[in-house]
DNA sequence: AAATTAATGCAATTCCATTGCATTGCTTTA
DNA sequence: TAAAGCAATGCAATGGAATTGCATTAATTT
């Protein structure tokens, strides 16, 4: 495993114990962001609950974020642009492929602005675009 | 109850029962987009499964849409635009209050184009903005 | 070394969506 | 009209996954 994996949690002020080495390193392999029940099977025979609470410490550091890619079941995935513990980032669009069935995060994607009615403020935005990725296309 | 209720189940080719009728009616009344549970108590004692059918019929004939917010309780509200069995067209914004916990669609505020990386197929779009809407601004 | 705090692991809860199945109601047809 | 078939409903059970409680272990501080 690489050394400035440590680094890495330590950035974030992150105490990096075993368990969130083991986490951080599955998640900087992957090129599709995973769940929950990924990461649990990538890393048998950890705990599911250890593994969960890792990643809610990631996402509260601002390492990871936390995606709703509407499947019902949360994926996660390393957080590109610089967030850190007071405020997330990732504006950027995220793609469910319904061939693969894997989330992408498109960083170069960003959401457009776009106008609200008045008197609507936004804090947030959440943008899953579906449909057939590149490497699914026939 | 109105009249008119039966005729759009009738024209979307939905058979009018009296279960249903609630539910449309229900729907009709709301200005935002409200959760099984939140009909399911709005039509007490009637049975969630059948609430739950009902809903599933609603959106296959193209009459509601289900909205993934975010919060992991799927909203329902009728469709805006004209739907059908065959296609959705609910491309439309949808806010989430965090203040009142409501969620609104923004029938108005249309999810703008945008460019996909390189042989991504979008076929469907999905955008929650989350933030204070204009009747909880203080 | 003792005491405090942080992290972990197991078990139990909880919350819903979803499904199975039996029953009821409606509609068609002989 | 009666029988048969299909549609809709209601209750109970299932299932999956997030979340929490609590006890144990590890690390850190005094």
């Amino acid at each position: 495993m690489n050394a400035g994996t440590e680094q890495k949690l330590i950035n974030k002020n992150i105490n990096p114990t075993a368990m969130r080495l083991l986490v951080l390193d599955l998640l900087l392999k992957q090129n599709s962001a995973i769940s929950l029940s990924d990461i649990e099977k990538g890393l048998e025979p950890a705990d599911r609950t250890t593994i969960y609470r890792t990643l809610k410490t990631f996402e509260e550091k601002g390492l990871t974020h936390i995606i709703d890619d509407g499947t019902g079941s949360p994926k996660y995935a390393l957080c590109l642009e610089e967030c850190d513990a007071n405020e997330h980032h990732d504006l950027h669009v995220h793609f469910y492929c319904t061939s693969c069935k894997e989330t992408f995060c498109l960083p170069n994607c960003k959401i457009p602005d776009l106008s609200l009615p008045n008197d609507f403020t936004a804090t947030e935005m959440n943008l899953v675009v579906k449909g057939v990725c590149d490497r699914c296309k026939n």
